[in-house]
DNA sequence: AAGACGGGGAG
DNA sequence: CTCCCAGTCTT
């Protein structure tokens, strides 16, 4: 059951996308699930630019898995070195490789790798390939906690299903615009007057008050 | 469900 | 230096 707030928010969200959508190397067309994972795989716990100045030159480097399988840790954590957490990261890097001729297309499947979690799985699907699968993290957690105030349930299960009610089948734009949104308009410190939502947001009517 | 982890960044 | 943070891992 979708409520008419929640259809508004979803279309609210989809047209905001449509003129606001970050330009980033990774969400260029026809990017392979490869080149999506990674830049998902540096994006947790980095910011942005941070990636853009190692992304190009590291796809060049390590077109795919087979090239990783055949670098060493030390080559890996040495590319990735502006990002921090190089050494987690080529490790964790290393261990997919060398048991992967290919990455899995399941997000369960994908969540078996290690330092791969729900937000990276389904990130990586859902911006490669379009699949319908819900994006949740704390920018979007901080948005949803705010718009949807009295039903954004506190469960980590709960808010999973609530997200995946929401996600419409144009998922990629969905999850982009809301990823966005959290990053642009609905920050820790929300720029309320210039969102598009501040006519149903639950969080912006309990400002008013 | 809660805390640990490893390490970056702000203050 | 201390505190906070974000996603993953561990219990």
């Amino acid at each position: 059951m979708t409520s008419e707030t929640e259809r508004r928010f979803r279309n609210d969200l989809l047209e905001w996308g449509r003129k606001n959508r970050r330009e980033y190397s990774w969400r260029e067309p026809d990017r392979t699930l490869y080149e999506v994972f990674v830049a998902e795989f540096f994006l947790t716990q980095t910011p942005a630019d941070n990636v853009e100045t190692v992304y190009s030159e590291f796809l060049g480097q390590f077109p795919s898995l087979d090239e990783i399988v055949e670098a060493s840790e030390d080559e890996l954590a040495e590319a990735i070195e502006p990002l921090g957490f190089q050494n987690m990261r080529a490790s964790a890097l290393k261990q997919i490789a060398s048991s992967h001729d290919h990455l899995p297309t399941e997000p369960e499947l994908l969540m078996e790798l290690p330092r791969v979690g729900r937000y990276v799985a389904n990130a990586t699907l859902c911006f490669a390939r379009g699949d319908r699968l819900p994006v949740l993290d704390r920018n979007v957690e901080r948005v949803y906690s705010r718009v949807f105030r009295d039903t954004w349930p506190e469960s980590e299960a709960e808010q999973f299903a609530f997200t995946e009610r929401l996600v419409p089948d144009e998922a990629r734009a969905y999850n982009l615009a809301l990823l966005d949104f959290g990053a642009l308009i609905c920050q820790t410190e929300p720029l309320c007057e210039q969102c598009f939502a501040n006519e149903y947001c639950i969080y912006f009517r309990e400002l008013e008050e």
